[in-house]
RNA sequence: GCCACGGUGGCGGAAUUGGCAUACGCGAUGGACUCAAAAUCCAUUGUCCGCAAGGGCUUGAGGGUUCGACUCCCUCCCGUGGCACCA
């Protein structure tokens, strides 16, 4: 008897499957299409991580088993490959990005090879490729024709170290994302993409797609809806107005001051008349100084300054009331002023004890109702009406407020897309001022990256493409004069949020894709991706999409949203439940696992170890017991599957085993699909019985998804034709589910006291009879009086005495 | 602070959604094979009492509902992730 060898096995079978077109998606077929898309990595230096092979080997095996079923099935990879590390290590050794690139994507797909995805590598995509880049481009030209694309000087968030711009979404407790440097803040031209115009469809539109429920509340609260209104408050003596919103209209009455940001630009307009201006201004220097993170931390203890000389007025009772600034209070939220009402909110509450005002008490709760008092003639309203009244009764308006910003759009670096505009003085000067921009013409995409010679970011805080002279001088699109090119690029999320829909049509150079094939594919049918995506790329994404849809650059039929379905894969720890990481020295290289144990055992391991939306330590030693595994069913497959016909008792185990296997694989709860293809191995091992051929092959084909390779062999090996992944899904016989007979447990007062064996579906009045008769029952029994009997058909008996 | 998810043997984890808690795997112990080791195979493996038959206890803690709770309800503790002065 030979041995298991995976590395001769697996190399045979990669050889086949690659050669052959059996991994290639039809473009037209009468077969039903299936979409699996997992997200495409950034191909680092450090290639593929068993992070990575846990998702792309789970749905590896969801695309299989779909291919099975009958589906068309796409299954794509690529590579989202601009990016921070690449430009450092170019920076570092002097290689051009481009190169750096191709050897790590060589690398990465190399690995995924030898793992024995299913990809389509007919469809292989890269983002840094200039064919792939000018539709990046040319979906930045259609939101600034739109009016989404727009240019503004912002105070920004500012990596000091990595010498770039960073999105909200990048900055971690203060820090950056990547290098983990505390952020400062930066005045810049920036552009702008306006995401907030969406925010409202980008929440609704949750509701038609299935997500799993922590992905949905991730987003919702990311984009921070919370509906409330706007109420004007006069100021004493004065003809200007403080606008405030507030989601509590209905507590009016408690409000007892109000509160400015520091950088609100009332403030301005009223100096001339507060007394107490030097000491102010003094309070909002300081607060301008702070960044973010110090304004947080100091949220226990509150500071701030009252304007004195001015009042406002509570328009609800004409009352006078003081006016503060403080920095809990943002000037990018709401207005930059609110309302504060001291007796219904924690943070009003803590600044009136600090400054000694007055706290008014204006909705009574009492369980589930809240009442109005102290409200003239509200008392006794329901909030709920009174936030309706009240705002109309002062004029007010019912207003919507998000937590989401637009999203910055340019980075100083260059290795990203160019952003593909031009600026021209002379046209600037005779429109009105802040014009002057051009999209690149359609024509002239891609705006190639040029050759540089150092691709260091500039201390200005310019990228290096802003030392090229020759490239950034070029004529003007509109008027012909001399005009500069845009020197900054795009994020690297730019490259990625319509990376799915390149897929259905690679190669095309008139369009993104063509329409009918994207009518083919779309929407994606199920995306799996990290959960850290949820509010970059995710939401990014769902949000171009949208855009592309409404310009009708997608066809209609597709429908609102890009995918159907989203699951997110648990991390896979280091041993020690620790983050992998290179500094650690803890990281796992798949290749080391493969060249021990095999690719199919890595796999298995892979799927093994626990459930998939779970994050899960890494366990060296675990990996053996899937390789023992494996070795069984190989060696078990040479001597005990002859037969012509399979023990019934045994058939019958498979066809569990196949109705579990199927419906496991659906659900992700692919850790319980190994294990009971383990049961089944196990029972086959200690059985007399040898397998019967069509049984042996059914066998294989629920594996096949999780190990392709050895069942290709051993598929192979017993005379079947083709591919075993190119056979049907076996379907399960129901009528072999069921038992004959059951187990049933006989329990007294709760507590299980004897198991007996019935047939299947008996009475309730037989089962009686043959537990009262147990021995064991009756013993435990004795004299007591039965109460009363409780009989759960095929399960069990209780006799409560 | 708020939201989400989780807490089950020495370890990773199962449990048809209210019906045998600890499947499957790792590890450990003993045995077979071997000159020996590895590999493999067999047996045992939640815990306590007991020579044994057998019995008690056990799913983070406490309470409740129920004939019956890992599962449902209430209170609390711990861990992970996200948000965080958002008015």
């Amino acid at each position: 008897m030979q041995r298991y060898n995976p590395i001769k096995i697996e190399k045979k079978w990669q050889n086949k499957w690659y050669d052959s077109d059996t991994f290639k998606a039809k473009n037209k077929t009468k077969s039903p299409k299936f979409y699996v898309l997992v997200e495409f990595p950034y191909p680092s230096g450090d290639g593929l991580h068993v992070g990575h092979c846990r998702s792309f080997v789970a749905f590896d095996a969801i695309a299989r088993k779909k291919r099975m079923q009958g589906f068309n099935v796409l299954y794509p990879m690529g590579w989202d490959a601009f990016g921070l590390p690449t430009e450092n290590y170019a920076i570092k050794r002097g290689v051009h990005p481009a190169l750096v690139t191709k050897k790590n994507t060589d690398n990465f797909k190399r690995q995924m090879k030898s793992l024995g995805l299913s990809f389509d590598w007919s469809r292989e995509i890269n983002t840094t490729s200039p064919q792939y880049y000018k539709w990046t481009q040319w979906i930045f030209v259609q939101l600034f024709k739109k009016g989404l694309a727009y240019k503004d000087k912002i105070s920004i968030n500012w990596c000091p170290s990595c010498k770039i711009g960073l999105a909200n979404e990048e900055v971690v407790s203060g820090k950056c994302e990547r290098c983990g440097t505390k952020v400062e803040k930066k005045e810049k031209e920036q552009w702008m993409i306006k995401i907030t115009k969406y925010a409202d469809r980008l929440i609704d539109d949750l509701n038609l797609v299935d997500y799993q429920e922590r992905i949905k509340i991730q987003q919702k609260e990311w984009i921070g809806r919370s509906e409330g209104a706007e109420i004007n408050f006069s100021l004493d003596d004065f003809n200007e107005k403080i606008k405030v919103f507030t989601t509590r209209p209905d507590t009016l009455f408690g409000c007892t001051f109000l509160v400015l940001a520091p950088e609100h630009q009332i403030i301005g307009k009223i100096k001339s008349k507060i007394k107490n201006w030097q000491e102010a201004e003094k309070y909002i220097k300081q607060a301008k100084n702070k960044s973010d993170l110090e304004r947080m931390e100091n949220n226990k203890n509150k500071t701030g300054i009252e304007i004195k000389g001015i009042k406002a007025v509570n328009p609800a009772n004409n009352e006078k009331m003081p006016i503060f600034i403080s920095d809990y209070v943002m000037l990018s939220y709401g207005t930059g002023a609110i309302m504060a009402v001291p007796a219904h909110d924690e943070r009003d509450f803590e600044f009136a004890k600090k400054y000694n005002l007055p706290v008014k008490e204006v909705v009574l709760s009492d369980g589930n109702k809240s009442i109005l008092i102290n409200s003239a003639q509200f008392n006794g309203m329901d909030s709920k009406k009174a936030k309706e009244e009240i705002t109309k009764s002062v004029g007010g308006k019912k207003t919507v407020n998000y937590k989401l910003r637009d999203w910055i759009f340019s980075r100083q670096h260059y290795w990203g897309e160019p952003i593909p505009m031009v600026f021209c003085e002379e046209c600037a000067r005779r429109h009105d001022p802040g014009q002057g921009w051009h999209p690149v013409p359609e024509k002239d995409l891609p705006v190639e990256l040029p050759k540089v010679k150092k691709y260091q970011p500039t201390n200005t805080g310019e990228s290096p493409l802003a030392s090229m002279d020759k490239w950034v001088k070029v004529a003007c699109p509109e008027c012909g004069g001399n005009a500069r090119r845009e020197t900054d690029t795009m994020p690297n999320w730019a490259g990625s949020n319509w990376y799915y829909l390149r897929y259905c049509d690679p190669k095309n150079n008139k369009k993104l894709a063509n329409e009918k094939i994207l009518k083919y594919w779309l929407p994606v049918d199920w995306y799996n991706g990290g959960m850290e995506h949820t509010t970059l790329h995710l939401l990014y994404s769902r949000f171009i999409f949208k855009f592309l849809w409404d310009i009708a650059a997608v066809p209609k039929q597709i429908g609102p949203e890009p995918y159907k379905k989203r699951t997110s894969h648990g991390v896979v720890l280091a041993e020690g439940g620790i983050k992998m990481s290179k500094s650690k020295g803890n990281v796992v290289n798949p290749d080391d696992v493969i060249k021990k144990y095999g690719s199919d055992t890595l796999r298995i391991y892979e799927m093994f170890m626990g459930p998939f939306e779970q994050m899960i330590p890494w366990d060296q030693k675990g990996i053996v017991g899937a390789r023992r595994f494996l070795e069984k069913i190989y060696n078990l497959s040479e001597v005990k599957r002859t037969a012509v016909k399979s023990d019934e008792n045994f058939k019958k185990l498979l066809h569990k085993t196949i109705k579990k296997v199927s419906e496991d694989i659906d659900l992700m709860k692919f850790n319980t699909a190994v294990s009971s293809l383990m049961e089944f191995a196990n029972a086959w091992q200690v059985s007399q019985n040898t397998l019967g051929k069509d049984d042996f092959a059914d066998f294989l084909a629920i594996l096949s998804p999780l190990a392709p390779h050895l069942t290709d062999e051993l598929w192979e090996r017993a005379g079947f034709k083709g591919f075993c992944g190119d056979s049907k899904w076996p379907k399960y016989d129901s009528k072999l589910i069921v038992e004959e007979s059951v187990l049933i447990i006989v329990q007294v007062n709760g507590k299980v006291r004897d198991k007996i064996k019935v047939g299947y579906n008996i009475g309730q009045k037989e089962a009686e009879n043959v537990a009262l008769n147990s021995s064991k029952i009756k013993g435990i029994i004795g004299g007591n009086q039965i109460k009363k009997i409780i009989f759960i058909p095929n399960k069990l008996i209780n006799i409560v005495v």
